[in-house]
DNA sequence: CGCCAATCTTGCCAGCGGCAAGTTAGCACG
DNA sequence: CGTGCTAACTTGCCGCTGGCAAGATTGGCG
């Protein structure tokens, strides 16, 4: 056992996202990550300073891989919403430290790009839509979102959300990720363009 | 000060709401709870048994309450997404827990009644729609939503959690809960229903 | 070869949740 | 009355966690 472990960072960040998926932000102790990774539990420290910092560089890194996708699906909003929900399914650790401030560093710099990026890209989307329909966006509307797109993005972000608190399993609607992703599909085509 | 509280029960569940929505169901601590009120830090475990026993009774009266306003909401969907969102804005210690299977007792019985007469209403008002409209529901559908109804519940319950995690003031999309709700008639004028 | 900075360790502290055992107070029944 | 029973609460302990201070090890660079 090598007494500089190499990649650390890295490997804490995954381990982290494992856990979080697992049992929730408040079920994983950092010395539980350590010991797992043959490390004591002060190691950690080093790389994030302290366990709010390790859950904000894992949103930071959830908010980076988040913005690809949406990038990646292109100015279709069904597209874009259902790979806003993939990703929360392929990514629940990520997913379930993003939206909880008291979680979080706000401060942190990383944090702020990497959320700066996502919402690019969903504004860039909406925007994207906006032209493809012909309505003209209003001036103001540096950042903010047109109502519809504000639905588009609450539908999947809620969707994602009900399925990881397996609120839709309880109902009889689908558990896996590909029912869940079909689901999504058929339900955001209720949808109306605006 | 007297040796029995008297009405430890419900004081405790009102201190763990408040608690809850101002620093997260992790930021909580029953000792804490237990000071504030004045007992010791292990009178509530003889009301709840456990920590975990609180968050799922906090979880079930957030059901229940969350049962009522959709319940008052009647029929019309904009209504019951309306009342849905600002359900959450009031109750944000409750809504927060509610859907987090690992901080709960998934076989309290208590919370599984609650948790069923809050799917009731919300199937209750699927079906109210899907008859107004015409629509005929597949028999299959007991507890199912179809896809329309999914879309609405989706986007409330997604708006709930944007604004509670306080994403949509950061894009200037209003803070206060007056402005939210209205953001939130806003856009689900925008499902088309089918 | 020697030094330095990054990385990791040892050892400590307070706070938390959980359990066991004891204490107090309201209440029902004689 | 008072006697006993039970619900409500307390005291005291344990192991675990997160955080800090101080020290050890290592790789790399001059």
């Amino acid at each position: 056992m090598a007494y500089h472990h190499g990649n650390l960072r890295e490997d804490l960040l995954a381990a982290a996202a494992k856990a979080v998926a697992e049992r929730g932000p408040s079920g994983v102790s950092l010395r539980e990550l350590a010991r797992e990774l043959g490390v004591t539990h002060t190691a950690p420290r080093h790389h994030f300073g302290d366990k709010r910092g390790v859950i904000t560089a894992l949103a930071a890194q959830g908010y980076r891989l988040l913005a690809g996708r949406l990038a990646a699906a292109g100015d279709d909003f069904l597209e874009a919403g259902a790979a806003y929900v993939r990703f929360a399914l392929d990514h629940p650790g990520h997913f379930a430290v993003m939206f909880r401030p008291e979680l979080v560093d706000a401060d942190d710099p990383e944090l702020a790009a990497a959320r700066t990026r996502a919402r690019q890209a969903l504004v860039a989307g909406a925007a994207a839509q906006a032209r493809g329909a012909g309505t003209v966006l209003p001036p103001t509307a540096g950042a903010t979102l047109p109502p519809y797109a504000l639905l588009a993005w609450s539908a999947a972000h809620g969707l994602a959300s009900l399925a990881l608190a397996g609120a839709l399993g309880a109902m009889g609607m689908g558990t896996t990720k590909d029912e869940l992703t079909a689901l999504a599909r058929a339900s955001l085509q209720h949808l109306r363009p605006a």
